[in-house]
RNA sequence: GGGGCGUUAGCUCAGUCGGUUAGAGCAGCGGACUCAUAAUCCGUCGGUCGCGGGUUCAAGCCCCGCACGCCCUACCA
């Protein structure tokens, strides 16, 4: 039996109908990145991501294009959110759509299931509607009447008087969870995370849960109740789904078993979704609930947070087409303390690429891979007697590579750049302290030059497995440019937990040319951006 | 109304269990160096830790109150 330890990690599934933008990316990135670490370390690693494509909002748009909804969504998955994947170089194992024929009989599996075991009842749903929208409106869209309708409850878009009507739906006693839930966040105090997040869902959950109705009768764009097909499926409780039916649920055991339960990567707008709503759904089932759920903050600009109305959404070609992908992928991962709100400007963006990236990791590996090339021929280095000053590198690298891996274990994804980042710094000045250059004027050192620079393009080598998850098209370049591919093969292959071991490279491989991994760009580039 | 989170240097943010002169990066200023993407390195300037009380030998951290900001208060995916 297989004794790697399973991660299976899940972003929340895109709703087709939606313009991406940088807030789905980032969700995105921080899974990739978290999924690829696990997966360079052996971990036995899922990433899952998909579409979320019924619902009567896609139906409408669908309608209003002249095509069924299904060909409608075929359409916005393949020309938004899978080039979106692409574009920022996600490598998700998996991705579901609600549409696949594996998640409807999975769905209709579950929901058959809770009907059997009598957590589902049917009940009258009673709630204010909108005929101008032709729908229940949720509170947030109910304001109170003013002139001629002064007293009355009006539609926030129509500002016109709301009926209360009724309609029959199937309910999820969910209600009945209550306890459970508040012991299982007892017990498990790490289950929602960060802690402001839990904080938040446990007092939601104290004040009461009422039951959920899950299912509709006003269209049919959803997945039939197999006990009622005249009702469909409430979009949220079919989405939630994904997570099981992707891995297998209901149809390959083996594979369900192995993969389950996720860690679930959420925006904090739909926390409870996944905090509450999903646990108890899986306790009624008898599965596992989940292993996390860990909830990010938002994006803000200019203090607010990002949005379309506002100006203030950006897509993510806007920014992969100036700074690459490697950027994109990198500057939202080390700006932002993961689990935090976050400021994004382009000032920021442009100031972090040029001094962190370019300047300080990409001048790192040109200046030593320069000095291979010039003072032994572009082969690795003859490696010397180590002085105090080579140890102090080498022990920073074990020490970094350890902490940074103990920090994505614990999703502080920023945590680890951070420490790894402590070797590109520490590396720049022990190059400059040793003067290898200085040493090379000098035959009687050549020992000690070879040392120097041995340390140094050690520190290269362990860099790039380290930023691998996190930057993997510099680092392939890096990877290939140092000789490692040609004796170590892939540096995806490499392990992760083992990249701080010393004196891998060996003395004599020929090294290759290094295109320059990050260019400089012109300073207008940033403010072309800003004025979009 | 009830609840959560936040307020620390010009900017963006760390700050663990209360414990020495409150830290980092960027920006600014001064210097060193030349291997490198005019890059790197060193030094330096910079703070009433939102405000007012309290507890304590000791408070950025704990307690009370206040101000300001953001968020949640169930079916928008």
């Amino acid at each position: 039996m297989a004794t790697r330890s399973s991660f299976f990690l899940t972003t929340p599934i895109f709703y087709v109908n939606d313009a991406p933008h940088i807030g789905h990316a980032y969700t995105e990135v921080a899974a990739d990145v978290l999924a690829r670490w696990h997966r360079q370390a052996g971990d036995d690693t899922w990433l899952l991501t998909g579409t979320d494509e019924h619902g009567q909002k896609i139906l409408r748009t669908a309608t209003a294009n002249g095509v069924a909804p299904k060909e409608w969504a075929d359409r916005l998955v393949e020309s938004a959110w899978k080039p979106l994947l692409e574009q920022i170089d996600i490598s998700n194992d998996d991705f579901i759509r609600t549409t696949d024929a594996r998640h409807e009989e999975g769905v209709a599996k579950f929901l058959q299931k809770l009907y059997d075991d009598g957590h589902v009842y049917a009940g009258e749903f009673e709630a204010l509607y909108c005929v101008g929208c032709e729908e229940f409106k949720p509170k947030s869209e109910i304001v109170d009447g003013t002139g001629e309708f002064e007293g009355q409850k009006v539609c926030a878009i129509h500002s016109k008087p709301l009926e209360l009507l009724q309609e029959k739906n199937y309910f999820f006693k969910m209600s009945a969870f209550q306890d459970r839930l508040l012991a299982l966040y007892e017990a498990r105090p790490d289950f929602v995370q960060p802690a402001s997040a839990r904080n938040e869902v446990v007092a939601f959950v104290q004040q009461g849960l009422e039951d959920l109705s899950i299912s509709r009768t006003s269209f049919d764009w959803g997945i039939p109740i197999p006990w009622d097909e005249s009702h469909v499926t409430y979009v949220w409780f079919d989405a939630l789904l994904n997570y099981i039916t992707a891995v297998g649920y209901g149809q390959d055991e083996a594979e369900f078993g192995r993969r389950w339960p996720a860690n679930h990567l959420v925006g904090k707008d739909i926390l409870r979704f996944h905090a509450v709503i999903w646990p108890a759904m899986l306790m009624a089932a008898g599965l596992e609930v989940p292993e996390h759920v860990f909830a990010h903050g938002w994006l803000l600009v200019g203090g607010e947070k990002m949005s379309k109305s506002k100006l203030t959404g950006i897509a993510p070609n806007e920014i992969t087409d100036t700074f690459g992908s490697d950027a994109f992928r990198y500057y939202f991962m080390r700006a932002i303390s993961f689990g935090h709100d976050g400021s994004f400007s382009w000032e920021d963006l442009a100031a972090r690429y040029q001094a962190e990236l370019a300047n300080g990791f990409g001048n790192l590996a040109s200046r030593v891979l320069a000095m291979n090339r010039k003072y032994f021929e572009g082969r690795v280095p003859e490696r010397g007697t180590e002085e105090p000053a080579d140890i102090a590198i080498r022990e920073l690298a074990a020490e970094v590579a350890l902490r940074a891996d103990a920090s994505i274990r614990g999703f502080a994804v920023h945590e680890a750049i951070a420490a790894i980042w402590e070797l590109v710094d520490a590396l720049n000045g022990y190059i400059t302290e040793q003067e290898p250059w200085a040493l090379a004027k000098d035959p009687e050192r050549r020992a000690r030059l070879g040392t120097v620079l041995y340390t140094a393009t050690e520190g290269l080598r362990a860099l790039a497995e380290l930023l691998a998850p996190v930057i993997p098209r510099a680092t392939a370049k890096l990877w290939t440019a140092l000789g490692a591919e040609a004796s170590f093969g892939a540096l995806e292959a490499q392990p992760i937990r083992e990249a701080g071991n010393w004196g891998r490279l060996l003395p004599g491989t020929e090294q290759g040319p290094l295109e320059v991994l990050f260019p400089r760009i012109e300073t207008d580039a940033a403010g072309e951006g800003a004025a979009k």
